[in-house]
DNA sequence: CCAAAAGTGTTCGAACTACACCCATGT
DNA sequence: ACATGGGTGTAGTTCGAACACTTTTGG
């Protein structure tokens, strides 16, 4: 291959990933702490460099991978990182994913293996180099994406009921929803698929379970609909 | 300093400009045709390898001073592409951002000298690499951006008329968009100054100039008021 | 006097908000 | 029987969408 740009500098170049997950209410966040210098000890994210011949959505699926142990993942990019000193081992840029798991498709082994636990987002502690602003980065364009698209189901069991999907967009936007206003919307998109079970984990009565239908919203997406909530 | 990463791989990290500019109701993209291998004599956006202690978004302000002759130009990251083929010279990871320049602004010799044009970003010529993604991605943010910043004062002149701003949210939108809607909501922001000149350039009768006030917006903002359009 | 763009109000419907009570069931 | 969370409908308001005519003035 021709030497093109010889005289430019390289650099290291990273991922690193904000891996999201949701239960009993709450947003977490993978968080695990380093196992070798520099900052050995102190809580990261998920990261990796780039190799030889990998490209850099390679990079990060193959880093969810590693510390999900799950393939394909809902992943997006959030942004890259570049400020000079923000390494504090040699300079490395970063580029950050943000990604949407189901925390009970996890296996504890994996998470003991890596040094990692499930952390509240409203409870981050501090991070290392600029992690934490890629933590709120990555809140801002997951908000920004489950308004327009329905990612929030990734985040969630196959089958989940109402008030658990509720939850999870309260904890998205931070805000409160009511609880009429959220279920009529959600029902008259007409894309999710009420089945008979019922969860009877979280009341005496028992909520009816729902599962997105995949097929429902793309057909609906060609006729014109557009998913907002 | 540590080499803690030795056994890392380093790559070629580049920043591309996609340069918007208004004009006569039209959106414009300044592209440059390669005046260096590889595909010398194509269209290209506007770029530049980041040097060896300076951050991604210095690197893009340097590009962006670079080609317009302007400091501190508005600009916004879109997003970094990293496909390991996407250089056909060597391998390069590129960090696009997006920056709005007013057209009036320019003085043509600099075009001239980086063998540089605006063109119409519904003409897009065929670009090297992924640039035409690149410009498209970079689309998607500016019409995200400009519903709900006032960023896109920054492509007009100090002084505008109603109907230039209305045109420009249309070519942003790439939509038509109701006069008197559009009047009764941007004025009801109380966001703009009326002057009492008129632009008598588009017409006889003549529209009353308007100038954006960073500080009433500014002061807005703090009182929990939110620009949407 | 005519062409060409600037400027101006009102009405209608859709979508969002607010809000309170009954239901089912395990203990 | 009661405590707990699940489930339902309506009325009021706000916001955006649609829409047509008058004004100004240079040529």
């Amino acid at each position: 291959m021709a030497a093109y740009y010889q005289e430019e500098v390289k650099f290291y170049v990273s991922v690193d990933c904000i891996i999201f997950g949701f239960d009993k209410n709450e947003l977490y966040v993978l968080l695990y702490k380093r196992t070798f210098e520099p900052l050995k000890g102190h809580w990261s994210l998920m990261g990796g460099f780039i190799k030889s011949g990998e490209s850099v959505n390679d990079a990060a699926s193959r880093v969810l991978t590693e510390c999900t142990g799950i393939k394909d993942l809902f992943m997006e990019q959030v942004g890259a990182y570049g400020d000079v000193t923000r390494d504090i081992g040699e300079r490395v840029i970063s580029i950050a994913y943000f990604a949407l798991v189901n925390m009970n498709d996890f296996n504890t082994e994996l998470l003991k293996l890596h040094n990692a636990s499930w952390i509240k987002v409203n409870k981050l502690p501090p991070l290392i180099f600029d992690h934490n602003k890629m933590v709120i980065d990555a809140m801002a364009a997951l908000k920004r994406k489950a308004a327009i698209c329905p990612v929030g189901f990734n985040l969630l069991p196959e089958k989940f009921t109402l008030p658990q999907l509720q939850c999870l967009y309260e904890a998205i936007y931070q805000t409160r929803l009511d609880k009429r206003n959220f279920r009529k919307k959600l029902i008259s998109m007409d894309i999710l698929e009420k089945l008979d079970e019922k969860d009877k984990e979280g009341s005496r009565r028992g909520a009816f379970y729902y599962m997105f239908n995949e097929e429902k919203y793309s057909h609906l997406l060609d006729s014109g609909f557009y998913f907002s909530l």
